[in-house]
DNA sequence: TAGAATTACGTAGTTCGTAAGAATT
DNA sequence: AATTCTTACGAACTACGTAATTCTA
């Protein structure tokens, strides 16, 4: 058993089966992972992947529990690897986000920033997806932290952190009959056509919530998975336009920003990690910057915690702070 | 890396530092290691191993971590092995025990017995050790059961489970004064020289519990560490013998046995499982022969279970069976 | 027929063991 | 002086890439 095999396995079956399509991605030859597989299944004794002739049609039982127990020791081969740089140069290494739009356009620039300052040996990369994906990303290693606003604690891996709180503003036009409006309510939004994010992005279920909640069917005529393409509409006339607040440029002064705090209730942005990853210092002094409250230690005892409800326990009533 | 190369300091680790006894133990050549060592700790970046000249003097900080993560590595890598073979013969497989020289002797034989003629493919193995010892073998992964009654449960990753009870008899040659005795008590016992196990074994302290709690200061004049030698010593007249009631043979018809089981605590024998283990599936046979209550969905509970505190509760109040 | 996996084969690189050398206790 | 690790070197093996072949959709 090899460590090589192992990681074609894994990744052959996070290639759909396509052998091809991982060698490429791995920049080997295609039949070389077809062989290495081959010889870990003929040194297990059983078939990892089910074929149909020459082709690999699904994941056997036994192949499942494998490549499982695969993905383990890669991670934990990762491990190894960032401990080794955390020991031997501190300030070096990598940090993988994995994020939304919303945080990577307005919340994040600012921290990366001074990041970059502090530790410009820490080569920075960001990965762009909806939440789920975000989370699956965590999961499977790819990326060291996830942060989003919807759901991200889809395994029990992960172990989220609440990092501050929002809420929404809305968007007209300058000549639009809102613009001139004192005081918004619900009941004046669902009279006009709406412009907000698609569903299961950047809160956008607080946004329904707050309609049902008042009895009132809001006529959402056009939905967007990031802010910028929602404000493009709103200029369009499309309709008004429902965004986060942080997402309100001041740049933007051919739109009129109405607070709408009071309508909808807060959101709250997520941290998240996987368990028993190996904790780089810097990451810590990002997640930090990210979130003062999230210091060193409350990290780690988040991290140590064996139950989900152990580390809402933890932030129960902790004011977050407004972005 | 390279998982030979994690083996390599894994062991080394577990040698003293000593690579040519490794090499030996590992039926392979001292250079080799030596170089596969140099070479991870290259990779690396870092020093696994601090050196006094060519003699390794002990493992460094960063190096500690790195074993640790190897050795979790090493494990996953016998449970892929493990998940393999169960699939692909679920009769195949080996099962190495580790327990006391009473368990072997008195208990194990009558379980062993039933489950070879059951399992004739499996090939089992019997490690004894002191409990500490035994409770560190399946830790590091050595042996996939513990069976002992003093305290196994040093490491987190270590669940126990009670297996069954039991309570100790007195031994004395057929013509001692005790030996006509009707009613024992622990005052006329602590009148006379003791034998019994050293401390730390089968049971012992709740021997000492008992006098203590009494008022007594019992003269044990010899302790061993197993019950054959005790009863040797009881023949030869050193003393009045105290052992396991199941260690009382009727072959032992030289000597006369009186019930103490009014005189001590029952003292629980129990198991331990390394936490994260592959279970085969012979081994949930094994356990339930070893212990009626413990079936194959109350073993998988317990093993899942997030804390110990959980793994108490689910056997609280349980009657455990006699031996 | 095109796409995809296996088989065949040669090359380059790696592991491993023996033997000799160097340092420590 | 004995033990222990490192260096040197050669043999066996293994991984990997290219090209040809076989199979599926």
């Amino acid at each position: 058993m090899k460590l090589q095999q192992l990681r074609y396995i894994w990744e052959v079956a996070h290639h759909d089966l396509n052998v091809s399509a991982t060698a490429q991605s791995l920049y080997t030859s295609q039949p070389g992972i077809s062989k290495q597989i081959r010889l870990l299944e003929d040194e297990l004794g059983i078939e990892v992947f089910a074929r149909s002739g020459k082709h690999l049609t699904r994941i056997t039982p036994a192949g499942q529990v494998v490549i499982n127990l695969a993905g383990e020791m890669l991670r934990t081969a990762e491990n190894i690897k960032r401990v080794a740089q955390e020991f031997s140069n501190e300030r070096r290494g990598s940090l993988v986000l994995a994020t939304t739009h919303t945080q990577a356009r307005y919340i994040l620039p600012a921290v990366i920033s001074q990041f970059m300052a502090k530790y410009p040996d820490v080569t920075l990369s960001l990965k762009q997806g909806t939440p789920p994906q975000i989370a699956q990303m965590v999961a499977d290693g790819e990326a060291d932290l996830a942060i989003a606003t919807e759901s991200i604690a889809s395994t029990n891996d992960l172990v989220t952190f609440p990092c501050y709180q929002w809420n929404r503003c809305v968007l007209v036009p300058k000549d639009h009959p809102l613009a001139q409006q004192k005081k918004l309510t619900l009941e004046v939004l669902a009279e006009y056509p709406l412009v907000t994010y698609i569903s299961g992005f950047t809160g956008r279920a607080k946004v329904d919530e707050a309609f049902a909640a008042a009895g009132l069917e809001p006529k959402i005529v056009f939905t967007a998975a990031d802010s910028d393409v929602i404000k493009t509409y709103v200029r369009l006339g499309v309709g008004v336009g429902i965004v986060a607040h942080m997402a309100a440029d001041l740049r933007d002064d051919d739109l009129v920003v109405l607070d709408a705090s009071h309508l909808f209730e807060p959101s709250i942005t997520r941290l998240g990690i996987r368990r028993g990853t190996f904790m780089r210092g810097y990451l810590y002094h990002f997640i930090e910057k990210l979130a003062a409250h999230l210091d060193r230690d409350t990290v780690d005892q988040a991290l140590a915690a064996a139950t989900r409800q152990e580390v809402e326990q933890m932030f129960e009533g902790l004011e977050l702070p407004n972005r």
